[in-house]
Formats: structure tokens, C-alpha cells, sequence
DNA sequence: GCGATCAGCT
DNA sequence: CACAGCTGATCGC
């Protein structure tokens, strides 16, 4: 639960997901999502005072976060002040003192933050510098490194603050399922129990609360069906989603909810108390966050917990790794948690995230080209010799980094958190996506992709006597058997990603939207945009509606099976557009040139 | 009567 | 397996 106070300290004007006490003064407001310990006093009579005798604050929020918080009665009076903006659209908002007249300017940029339908994070650009703060959110190993927005001139941009979802901020929480591990283990549940005869259903215990949308239809793809919900009214504009649920309680599967729904199942009945309770056999499936240590398997996501009862993972908060790689990629100066973890101290969680924060001034990160290495040192010395021991280690790469990043620790899998993404490289530099890259940059992404894509190097090119390998092999092979038995009579089910990204057009015929181009001298966004106060415009969630395409998977990437674990990203801030993932082969053809000296910028 | 806060529960 | 949020009791305005 978020204790955001709702102001940062740099940008003190401004509130953020907190709408009550100091906050009533802000000049403008952002909402992250839609949840309600991020909505705090949003509907209070001192605000609607406010806000009826102001003419300037408005509401900053996505377009999906928009649609859900108006479609409760309490808070229509805030329509007329939402100001709904486009995922990675930087866009200048001016924050003026109705008393005084004195303004400030500032860019905001929405980025997706894969918490829950629309949530997203906030990154601000003004005088007092750039400062991010994430909202809630669940992003992979990885992501942080695709978002275009946090990057400038092919490097990451110089952060002052992160405020940071710290709820899985604590090494208990070390590691959490991929989301597409968990929605396929579900799937098979599901399907495993729906088989059986017409009178199988399926409870999902789920939270009241957006965010298990993406699992929903996934599962009406999966099994051609609707998943029985209580209220249709959110998802009136949201088609993508509108067609896998449904208020038909003749369904196998359900999701709704009642005061008592844990007594009724017990008696195999439903929430909703359809069917005549001995005809049914209810499955119940708790959706539930699991976490895994440093060095235990994450391979059972779900877990029998009686008859007929299970638990599933299912999380929509990244955990200590993945918030641990957000932050050491970003190296802020300062990172302020939003939440304390539970059984934790605010103390503790901001004495851990220091850890994460920049140790040095900038300057002293400076890039050194790849040439300026010393061409003896051989591939083995880069990939084997532990950073101590070898003062040529690739650490020095970066004056100063090697002191300002932790060591390494010693492997526990292919993708070690703490395998730093150490030259804030951009993501065009890379030398499958940008084929007419200097030697340079092709040396720049050779490092950017640092140990982990040498390890799986190895991986690949070395007799293995890692005991994980064995079971990661097997985990892939399970993994690209449940990706086979995907498929729908639907059509290709959607991707985690749709349920975060907006297309207010309704295009569903895949054309890509203009992005609106940035622009310092626009003095207010809702002034430029058409669809404000179009109350019957479509808010799409489809695959390709979204105008940022490179989010979206490369076509070859679709027959892959899903990541094992945080590996990598099933959220799916992807590839660069066009890009191809390269095989191991022609990885080890790099990785040889690179041990060679050779030039790196001539095709094979 | 309404809002704020908290305990209890899932 | 710890999220998110509902309900009901209590208190103050």
C-alpha cells in the first residue's frame, strides 16, 4: 500500500495519486492509476471546493486511468478537469499561482509501468532537474533499459529523484515469477478442470481491484469463453477487454465476487450462487503473490491449498531484483520509497535504496570506446576472472564505475541481477537494429549487453556444469509445450502489453498513430487534443493500436517460449523496431571478434 | 448526516 | 505468502 504523502521535493507544486491535507494546494495533480490507496481524498468536498473556485488545476492521468476513474458516479465532477495524455508523449504543462500569476514550467512524459490497466509513470523535466516517479509497478529485468524516454542522446538521462514502488524492496522478496509464467500455469489449472465436464467451473478468488484484466482474457482466448465478472460499466470503452467478460453467469469460468464467497465455495457454489449448488464442482483459485530467494527455483507457481483450492502467483509489483535493476540502470541521486515493505522499516528500505543511488558525479562515468582496451586481454579474462582480481576487468570500462556498482556475486542463474547494464547505452545502438552503427556504438552495445548475454555465451558454447542448466532446459521445453496448446478460434490473444497502452482512435486495423511530436511551445495538452471530449469515443487495447511500436515483439520472437523467470521481459518493452534477436551463433561470432580485436563494424 | 480513522477480514 | 479494498464500529464536526 502506497504511504506516498502525494509531493516530491523538487517539484513541490505539484501532487501526485494523494488529493488531501497539504495536497489541496497543489497546482496540478497526477494519478498514477486507479487504485485507491492511490486516490486518497480524490473525491473530498475541501478538493471539490478547490477545484470549483480554480479555473487552471487539472488532472494529468493516462486515458485508461481516465475512463476507469470516471466510471464512478463520485468522481464525475472530476471530468471536466482530467487531462488525459498519451503514453511517451513529453508534453509542457504550465503550473501558475492563481494568486500571484508566477508560473513554472514543466515536462511530463507517461511511461507504461505494467501495474494494472493505465497505470503509469511519471517522469517530470523542469529547473530543478529530472525526477521519475514510478506509481506502482511491475517491469522486468530489462525494460528499463527499452524506455526510449529515459534516454538522451543515446544515454541515460541524468535522474535527481526516483520515487519508487518499494513494496517488494526487501531480499526476502528476491525473485517473483514472470507474469507469463504464472498466467500458463493458470491456464493449464483452469483448463486441466474445465475438461472435465460442463459442471467444472472455475472461482478466481481475485481482489477487488484492476489488474487481473490480462489474465481474464487470456483465458477467454484460451477456452473461447467469458470469465463472469460483477460490473461491465469500467470496461464499457475497453473492447479488448469488454469481449472476454461478461454478466452471464452461465459461464466455467468466474471471477465475481460476494461478501460471504468463501462460504459459498466451500459448499460448491459460486459468488453469484448460480447452478444449484450439489450440481457444480468448484475449482477456487486465489490469485496470491509468491516470492523466491536468492537460490530457490521459482518453479511452482501454483500451490494445491485444499480441496479443490489453490493458490496462484500473481503479482502486480516487481520484486527486490527487478526494482534493484530499474534503479542501478537509472542511478539517480537520490530514490525516496513509496511504500514500506511489510516487515520492514522506512528506515531500512531507504538505507537499501542509498545503496542503489549514484556514489559519484556524473562526469566521472565517462564512456571510454571499446579500442581504448587493451587488445591482450583475452575473452576468457573478461568472462572468468572475478572484477577483483583482474584490474583490467571490464569494470574499467567506466572510470569510476567499478567502485560505484556492487560486485558481482557469485552465479545463481544465467541473469544475475546484480550483471549491470553498466553503459547506459541507448537502445538503437545496437548492431542488429542499427546496421549503419560506427565501430563505436557496435562497441558500445557489445558492452551494453554486458555478462549475462556472455554467460549465455558460455552457456551455449561450453560443456555446462551448472546444476540449474538441467531444469532450465526442462522449464523451456514445459514452457514451449504450453505456448503450442496456445491458440484461439479469437484469433491471436493479446499481450500483456494492451492492457497498458491506449489507442483513442479505436484503430484496430494496426496503423500506427502519429505521435504527437514534442513540443515546448504547447501551453496546455488538452488544447491539441481532439478526442477530449468525445464521450463516445472507443478506448482500444489491441496489439498493434498502440503508438509505440517498439514496445511491441519482433514477428520471430513469436514462437519463442516465455522467459522462465525475470530473465527477461514478458511485458514486452521490446525490441528495437526491426531489430531481430540474434542467435547464439551470431553471438558467438561477435563475442570471438570481440576476443580478436577484430573490427566489429564489418559484416561477416 | 457525513467524513475520517481503525480493526478485522479476505 | 503479505495486495487491495470492503465492512462495520467509533468518534468528531
Amino acid at each position: 500500500m502506497s504511504s506516498f504523502a502525494g509531493r516530491m521535493k523538487e517539484y513541490p507544486n505539484i501532487s501526485l495519486d494523494c488529493f488531501d491535507r497539504d495536497n489541496l494546494h497543489a497546482r496540478a495533480y497526477f494519478l498514477s492509476h486507479c487504485h485507491k490507496d492511490h486516490m486518497r481524498g480524490i473525491k473530498g468536498p475541501k478538493l471539490k471546493r478547490r477545484l470549483r473556485s480554480s479555473s487552471r488545476v487539472k488532472l494529468y492521468c493516462s486515458p485508461v486511468s481516465k475512463e476507469l476513474l470516471l466510471s464512478s458516479r463520485k468522481h464525475l465532477f472530476w471530468e471536466q478537469y482530467i487531462v488525459p495524455l498519451e503514453l511517451e508523449s513529453p508534453t509542457q504543462i504550465s503550473l501558475v499561482d492563481e494568486a500571484s500569476g508566477e508560473s513554472e514550467e514543466l515536462v511530463v512524459t507517461l511511461l507504461p509501468a505494467g501495474h494494472c490497466p493505465g497505470s503509469v509513470m511519471f517522469l517530470f523535466e523542469g529547473r530543478r532537474g529530472n525526477v521519475l516517479y514510478t506509481g506502482d509497478f511491475r517491469l522486468a529485468l530489462g525494460d528499463v533499459a527499452r524506455m526510449e524516454h529515459l534516454h538522451s542522446g543515446g544515454r541515460v538521462k541524468d535522474i535527481q529523484s526516483v520515487y519508487v514502488d518499494s513494496t517488494f524492496f526487501d531480499p526476502r522478496f528476491y525473485q517473483i515469477p514472470s507474469r507469463e509464467t504464472c498466467v500458463s500455469a493458470i491456464v493449464r489449472l483452469v483448463g486441466d478442470w474445465i475438461a472435465r465436464s460442463a459442471l467444472h467451473v472455475v472461482w478466481l478468488n481475485c481482489k477487488a481491484a484492476y489488474g487481473y484484466e490480462y489474465l481474464f482474457t487470456r483465458l477467454g482466448q484460451e477456452f473461447n469463453t467469458r470469465v463472469h465478472v460483477d460490473n461491465l460499466l469500467m470496461f464499457r470503452r475497453m473492447p479488448e477487454i469488454l469481449s472476454y467478460v461478461t454478466c452471464e453467469r452461465r459461464t466455467q469460468i468466474h471471477a465475481c465476487r460476494h461478501r460471504k464467497s468463501q462460504q459459498y465455495v466451500h459448499g460448491n457454489r459460486l459468488p453469484c450462487a448460480c447452478g444449484t449448488g450439489a450440481d457444480l464442482r468448484v475449482l477456487s483459485i486465489k490469485p496470491s503473490t509468491m516470492w523466491f530467494g536468492e537460490r530457490t527455483h521459482a518453479s511452482d507457481v501454483v500451490i494445491k491449498s485444499g480441496n479443490d483450492a489453490f493458490r496462484a502467483c500473481f503479482s502486480f509489483h516487481s520484486s527486490y531484483c527487478e526494482v534493484k535493476d530499474f534503479l542501478s540502470y537509472l542511478q539517480p541521486v537520490q530514490v525516496f520509497p513509496n511504500v514500506v515493505p511489510m516487515g520492514s522499516t522506512l528506515a531500512e528500505v531507504t538505507r537499501m535504496l542509498r545503496m542503489t543511488c549514484r556514489k559519484r558525479p556524473r562526469d566521472d562515468l565517462a564512456y571510454k570506446p571499446l579500442g581504448l582496451l587493451k587488445r591482450r586481454r583475452r575473452l576468457a579474462t573478461l568472462t572468468t576472472a572475478p572484477p577483483d582480481a583482474d584490474p583490467d576487468s571490464d569494470d574499467d570500462l567506466f572510470d569510476g564505475l567499478a567502485a560505484a556498482l556492487p560486485k558481482k556475486l557469485p552465479r545463481t542463474s544465467r541473469h544475475h541481477p546484480d550483471e549491470h547494464r553498466a553503459p547506459r547505452a541507448a537502445p538503437q545502438a545496437t548492431p542488429h537494429t542499427a546496421p549503419h552503427a560506427t565501430p563505436e556504438e557496435n562497441s558500445l552495445w557489445l558492452v551494453a549487453r554486458d555478462r549475462s548475454d556472455i554467460n549465455n555465451f558460455m552457456d551455449c558454447t561450453e560443456s555446462n556444469d551448472d546444476d540449474d542448466s538441467e531444469e532450465d532446459e526442462q522449464s523451456d521445453r514445459d514452457q514451449t509445450k504450453w505456448l503450442g496448446q496456445r491458440g484461439s478460434p479469437c484469433g491471436e490473444p493479446p499481450k500483456w502489453e494492451d492492457f497498458f497502452t491506449v489507442d483513442s482512435q479505436n484503430n484496430l486495423n494496426g496503423q500506427r498513430q502519429a505521435r504527437r511530436p514534442f513540443s515546448p511551445a504547447l501551453s496546455g495538452p488538452s488544447s491539441e487534443r481532439e478526442d477530449d471530449d468525445d464521450d463516445v469515443a472507443d478506448f482500444s487495447l489491441s496489439l498493434s493500436a498502440s503508438d509505440h511500436s517498439w514496445q511491441k515483439r519482433d514477428a520471430s520472437e513469436a514462437d519463442e517460449p516465455p522467459p522462465s523467470s525475470q530473465s527477461s521481459s514478458d511485458f514486452d518493452v521490446a525490441c528495437t523496431p526491426d531489430s531481430k534477436r540474434p542467435t547464439p551463433e551470431q553471438l558467438a561470432r561477435l563475442y570471438r571478434k570481440l576476443a580478436d580485436g577484430d573490427d566489429l563494424s564489418c559484416p561477416d
